[in-house]
RNA sequence: CGGGGCGUGGCGCAGCAUGGUUUAGCGCGCUUGCCUUGGGAGCAAGAGGUCGCUGGUUCAAAUCCAGUCGCCCCGACCA
């Protein structure tokens, strides 16, 4: 039996654990290791046991399917690339730490790629000319690596991982949005299929430019980013994309009546406030970046926070970071935590909560000074725009709604290129017209693994993994209660021969173990379908039928088991 | 990279402040036998650790000191 298809777990390779693993933090992680499905090699590096890649080829066998009804083409490219490539696309500089180099024997400098665009964009320039060859969606299920500064949630965060990373080229930008909508509703389907709550929402395109990114996120308490979403309408959008609704200024207040008050030793806004007994949102902060244009000021309320990649795409920056004390006093003339915009001379963005305040609190630009009763007439900024952190209770940008909070896990995230990679790396093709003109690009990765994992946060509970017949490891198992009982290994050999026929996903615990010891380990890998025999049941010719997700077992006839498998996996399997 | 913590049989831990009664211990797991079989049983007998590594202090180091490696958790990245 060995060597071949194992689908007895007395000889199957699944070590689980009845103890919780130290090292994993969150649930997937726990249960991942506990029920054998993977285990670490290093820091963020995982091998994947079969009872785990059984869920992981389902995972990738779904992706596959959902884009290639899109008509995107499978390949398959290097997963160590020469530096050549990434130089000429300028990422070799760019991407910092998380690319891993290394050099080969003939002292060439390599990298294990953390993603595919220079090698993608590289193969079609070669051979695509033609606009007759367009559009093409081409795409790989790989091992990819990111030398993460902080791998962690095992599969979750690991350094390497696999994914699903597709590339779309095509002729002109109506071309590539048609494409990114195929692929939106790709990832639907697929996320769908893989029984997960997921909520696709707009995130930032940074850089790249263009109006087009959406993440597709799991909703899960555990995850890592952050959710804003408009509790009237459809908006959502990750925390650093998040817009807020602008709001009429109703202040007509023209100033010139602050004054200069002593706050020896406040620089906090929250130390201010308290001396001066007031709210922080009466106060203003005044905060200084340094950014490739120079030092610039940015004006936020007391209470909130400035979005630093709303400011960077509102200045189309480079580089932007807080500047140092130095930098402060010599703009200012006074120390860090009492900046404040009357008689700055720098730049100034104000944020436009700003338009609806009056009466309000400024540093004072020298020490333990600050100004109170200032208004808008006092200062002059360049204008007002939505540069905070979006938070619970701010107004919607596209209704009168306002915004809801919660976590999620980016499991997917599609992107708009234009032609950024085809500009750097001279992609062309000649249009109809016989004219050059550079490929339109976008890119759509999902995180194999990560799916796995989210799909286990999101579906468990105290006994285990609860995944759905569509990606759990086997769709049923057979649990004889007594292997010693010849009549209950009879019948469960029956049951189980009978389902494979059938094609039914099907494991049978023939392991001589303790009932106990098999129904934990059946509930731990959380098998949608369980179909237990045992010496009482069959007194009255009866075995027990239960799903995962149920909590009593149906009692039924033995030789009506089978066809009542046949009927819960086509009402759950779906698809 | 900064802050915190941990490295002791396969897993989870105790022992370490106050070095020597410890032949380094416990639970789970593992092996063998008996027994048991509808929710991680019971009895008995076993196997398995140069206490992460290197160096130092000492008559003596799991225990003290230094260094080093690995891992985990909290903050800056991304699928």
């Amino acid at each position: 039996m060995r060597g071949g298809y194992t689908m007895l777990f007395s000889q199957m390779f699944m070590p689980t654990m009845k103890e919780d693993p130290k090292e994993a933090e969150v649930l997937s992680h726990r249960l991942m290791l506990r029920a054998g499905f993977i285990r670490k090699l290093a820091s963020g590096i995982y091998t994947w046991l079969p009872l785990g890649l059984r869920s992981l080829r389902k995972v990738e066998n779904i992706v596959r399917e959902e884009m290639n009804k899109k008509g995107a083409q499978e390949l398959l490219m290097p997963a160590v690339q020469p530096k050549e490539l990434w130089v000429e696309s300028g990422r070799w500089e760019f991407y910092g730490k998380e690319l891993l180099r290394f050099k080969d024997r003939g002292d060439h400098e390599h990298c294990l790629a953390p993603t595919h665009e220079e090698v993608v964009t590289d193969l079609v320039r070669r051979e695509v000319r033609s606009y007759r060859e367009l559009p093409l969606i081409l795409y790989q299920i790989q091992t990819k690596f990111r030398d993460e500064i902080r791998p962690r949630f095992g599969v979750m965060r690991s350094r390497e991982f696999i994914m699903k990373d597709g590339y779309s080229f095509d002729a002109d930008e109506a071309g590539a949005e048609k494409s990114y909508m195929a692929m939106h509703d790709a990832y639907e389907q697929i996320f769908r299929r893989c029984g997960l709550r997921f909520r696709a929402v707009e995130a930032d395109t940074g850089q790249i430019g263009g109006s087009f990114s959406h993440e597709f996120m799991v909703l899960a308490e555990t995850g890592e980013d952050i959710i804003i979403s408009c509790n009237n309408c459809g908006y959502a959008a990750n925390l650093e994309r998040a817009e807020v609704r602008a709001v009429a200024r109703s202040i007509t207040n023209k100033g010139g009546s602050y004054r200069k008050v002593e706050t020896p030793g406040k620089k906090k806004v929250e130390d201010v406030a308290s001396f001066l007994g007031i709210e922080p949102s009466k106060l203003i902060k005044t905060l200084l970046y340094a950014t490739d244009k120079g030092t610039i000021g940015v004006l936020v309320a007391g209470d909130r926070e400035v979005n630093e990649t709303k400011l960077k795409n509102l200045l189309s920056l480079e580089f932007l970071t807080l500047a140092d004390e130095a930098t402060i006093e010599q703009v200012t003339g006074g120390p860090l935590g009492f900046s404040g915009p009357v008689g700055l001379s720098i730049p100034l963005y104000a944020d436009r909560d700003v338009l609806c305040m009056e009466d309000f609190v400024v540093g004072g630009n020298q020490r333990d000074v600050h100004i109170i009763d200032v208004n808008l007439g006092d200062f002059s900024v360049r204008d007002f725009y939505d540069l905070k952190v979006a938070c619970v209770g701010d107004g919607c940008p596209r209704c009168d709604g306002f915004h809801n909070a919660t976590r999620g896990i980016e499991v997917g995230h599609i992107f708009k290129l234009g032609t950024k990679y085809s500009k750097s790396m001279n992609a062309t093709f000649l249009d109809q017209e016989g004219k050059e003109k550079h490929m339109v690009m976008g890119c759509y990765g999902i995180g194999i693994g990560r799916t796995v994992a989210a799909a286990i946060e999101q579906n468990n509970d105290q006994f285990g993994m609860m995944l759905p017949f569509s990606i759990a490891p086997f769709e049923v198992e057979v649990l004889p209660v007594n292997t010693s009982h010849a009549e209950s290994m009879e019948v469960a050999d029956t049951i189980y021969k009978g389902l494979l026929a059938k094609g039914i996903d099907t494991v049978l615990d023939d392991r001589n173990e303790r009932p106990g010891v098999k129904f934990k380990d059946c509930d731990l890998i959380g098998m949608p379908l369980r179909v237990a025999v045992g010496e009482r049941g069959l007194k009255e010719g009866m075995v027990d039928i239960k799903l995962r997700t149920e909590t009593e077992p149906v009692r039924i006839g033995r030789d009506e088991a089978i066809g009542r498998v046949l009927e819960y996996v086509a009402k759950f399997r779906g698809f």
